[in-house]
DNA sequence: ATCGTTTTCACAAACGTTTGCGGTTGAAAA
DNA sequence: TTTTCAACCGCAAACGTTTGTGAAAACGAT
C-alpha cells in the first residue's frame, strides 16, 4: 500500500548520512569507510532497496533496454528469435522490450515513436510486409540508435543477420534427390520476395548439379495453406509422374500433403515432400514433415550480439549469415 | 549522429523563452499567449520534438507501461492474450512490456525485480508451472502495483480473468453426443491442475445429462502428444467399441488421431475426436480438428481493462469468466 | 498620476540518481 | 604548536519534465 518504493534518500535519512554517501557506499567507492559501507549495505538489504532504473536512465541518458520488433508473435520462427535475443540481452544486463507490428506499417511507425520516447538503446527488427520505405528506421539510425535487421532486411549497408535460404533450399532438394526423387516440383513464394528468389535458386541449382531436368513449369507460385490445397491437385494433373514436392514453407507443404493424400497418393512412398521453417505443426502432422530449420534462437543471439557490439559507438555494417539445418522426418523417409 | 534527441530546453533556448513557457505552450495552458503558443508549437513540430517519457515517468512516478508475463511465447493462446492486452493498452495510451518466464520460477523472480526497477504501472500475469508460492506477486501487490491474473491463477481474493473450462468441455462433449457418439473417452490432464479438474467435470456432467454411462475407466490421464500416441492404442484395446475421444488439449487430440488412423480407424466415421484450445495445428491437421476456442484476444482485452480499472487506486477483487466457443471441423463431421 | 486588474511569463523545486569538488576531522610530521 | 595530508563525507548540479508562486508589463478606470 505504501505505493512508494524505498529510495536512496530513505536510507540516507534513516542512517543520518547524505544521499551521496549512500550512493557511494552501495557501489563500494573507496572514499567511504568500511563501517559506513556496511551499515548502508545492510540497511539497503533490509529494506529491499532496488535502484530506480528510470532515474538512472534519465541520468545516464540510456535505458539499458533494447527493443525487438517482429511482424508476428504467433510464429515459431519469430518467437525463437526473441528467445535468442533475450538470452544474450539478459546475460549482458539488458532488458528486452518486445514490439509487435502486426504486419502493419502504421503500427510500425507508432512503435518507433514510442521507441524514441523511451530512449531505448538499440533495436533488432524484422520489417512488416507493408514496409517498403525505411525512412523511419533511417531516422532512428541518424539519431545514433544502433539497429540490426534480421530475416526481412532492407537492401544496402546495414547490420543484418540473414538465414542462408539458398543453401537451405539446395540442401533440402539435394536430400530429396538422394532419397530417389527424379521429378521435383517447387511451390515457391513470389520472386519479388527475397526468400522467394533465393529458395527457388537453391532448388534450381540442386536439380542442375544432379543432372535433372529444370523446367519453369516445375515452379508454381503458391505459398499458403489454402493455395496448396488447390495447386497440389493441379500439379498432379499436369505432371502425373512427379515424385517430390519442395514447398517454400511448412504450411504450404502440409496443405500439399493433405491434398495429395486425398487424391490417393502415399507419402513418402509415392511422393516425398519437404517444407521450410520447422514450424510446430510440421513435427506433429501425419506424416511428420521433413523441413529446413531456420535456427531462430541462434539468429536472435547473433543479432543481439551484433547490436551490443554496435552500442559502443563504432559504426559498422556487418552481415552475418546463419546456415541451414535439415530436419528429416517421415515425409521423406525411404522405407 | 547527434545522439541527443531534442528537448524542451532546446526549444526554449532557440525561442528565447523559459522552459516552463514551452511546457505550458505545448499543453495549451491558458496562461500562454496565442502568439507564443503558436511559435512554440511550430518549432516543436519542425524539430520533431518528442517528450522524453523517461523524464515524465520519473516526475509522475508512473511509467505508463504495463507488463504482461506469460510462461511461453510460442503458444497460440498466450500470443492471442498478448494481442488482446496490447489492443486496449494502446487505446488508452499505455505501452506493453512483454515478459516471458519460460516456465521457470527463477526467471519469474528475476523479471519481477526488473519490473519493480522500471516501476511499471501494472501487471497481467499467467504463472509458470513451477510457481506454487505467490509471495513475489503478493509483495508487488502490497507495494501498490495492481495485478490481474489470467488462465493459471492463484486461489484466493485476486483479480482474475478465467476461461470457462467447465462449460467448454460440457459443450464439446454435448456436441459429440449430438453427433451420435455413445461411448466417449476423455484424455485428461492431472486433477491437481485446475483445467484438468474442470474439463473433466464438464465431460462427466455432459454424459450424465444425456443418460450415458459414466465410468472412471473412461478417463485416462494423458495430456501430451507423445503420451497420446501410446494411450490411444491402449484405450482402443480396452474399449474396442468407443466412438469418441475428447482430449484436454489439441496436441493430445492430434496425437490420438494419428494413432487411431494408424490402427485402421476412420475419423470421423468410426471415431470422432475433439480437442481444446484451437491451436494453429488443429486447423491444418488432416482431418482438421474440432476444438474449443479459448478466445485469447478477448481474455487479454478483459484482463487489460480490469487492470486499468484497478489503476485508479480502488482495490477490488473481480473474477471475470470468458465463455467457450466451439470450432467445428472435420473430426466430428457427421457425413 | 495612481491604483487595480489582467495578461503573460520566469523562477525554482521536485522526481531518484551519480559525481566533481570542497570541507571537516584527526593524526602524523615538522 | 603549527602544518600537512589522508580519510571521510556533504553540497550541488545535472538528466527532462511539470507546476505552484510570484512578478513584470500593459491597460483601463479613477
Amino acid at each position: 500500500m505504501s505505493r512508494h518504493p524505498i529510495t536512496i534518500k530513505d536510507i540516507a535519512r534513516i542512517l543520518n548520512v547524505s544521499v551521496s554517501t549512500v550512493s557511494r557506499a552501495l557501489k563500494d567507492h573507496p572514499d567511504i569507510s568500511k563501517a559506513t559501507k556496511k551499515s548502508v549495505q545492510d540497511m539497503a538489504r533490509e529494506l529491499n532497496y532496488r535502484p530506480n532504473e528510470i532515474a538512472l536512465s534519465l541520468k545516464n541518458r540510456r535505458s539499458k533496454i533494447i527493443g525487438i520488433m517482429v511482424p508476428q508473435l504467433v510464429h515459431h520462427f519469430f518467437s525463437s528469435v526473441i528467445e535468442g535475443v533475450e538470452n544474450v540481452a539478459y546475460e549482458n544486463g539488458y532488458q528486452v522490450m518486445i514490439y509487435h507490428s502486426d504486419e502493419l506499417l502504421e503500427r510500425e511507425l507508432q512503435l518507433i515513436q514510442s521507441f524514441m520516447s523511451y530512449r531505448l538503446d538499440g533495436l533488432v527488427v524484422s520489417m512488416s510486409k507493408e514496409t517498403n520505405d525505411f525512412a523511419h528506421f533511417n531516422k532512428l539510425s541518424q539519431l545514433g540508435v544502433p539497429i540490426v535487421y534480421f530475416d526481412r532486411v532492407p537492401d544496402g549497408d546495414y547490420n543484418k543477420v540473414l538465414f542462408d535460404d539458398y543453401q537451405g533450399a539446395f540442401d533440402a532438394v539435394q536430400h530429396m534427390i538422394d532419397c530417389g526423387c527424379k521429378k521435383i516440383i517447387h511451390f515457391a513464394a513470389s520472386s519479388s520476395m527475397d526468400i522467394g528468389r533465393k529458395r527457388r535458386l537453391g532448388y534450381v541449382d540442386a536439380l542442375k548439379k544432379n543432372g535433372l531436368e529444370v523446367n519453369d513449369a516445375f515452379v508454381v507460385e503458391c505459398d499458403t495453406y489454402e493455395c496448396a490445397l488447390k495447386s497440389a491437385e493441379d500439379i498432379l494433373y499436369l505432371f502425373p509422374d512427379l515424385d517430390g514436392i519442395f514447398a517454400v514453407n511448412d504450411l504450404t507443404a502440409i496443405g500439399t500433403m493433405k491434398q495429395l493424400v486425398k487424391k490417393g497418393k502415399r507419402i513418402p512412398e509415392d511422393i516425398k515432400v519437404m517444407g521450410f521453417s520447422n514450424e510446430t505443426s510440421s513435427a506433429i502432422y501425419s506424416p511428420s514433415l521433413s523441413t529446413v530449420d531456420q535456427q531462430g534462437v541462434q539468429m536472435g543471439e547473433e543479432a543481439a550480439r551484433l547490436l551490443l557490439d554496435n552500442m559502443d559507438g563504432i559504426k559498422r555494417s556487418v552481415t552475418k549469415t546463419i546456415s541451414a539445418n535439415l530436419v528429416l522426418r517421415e515425409s521423406t523417409a525411404t522405407k
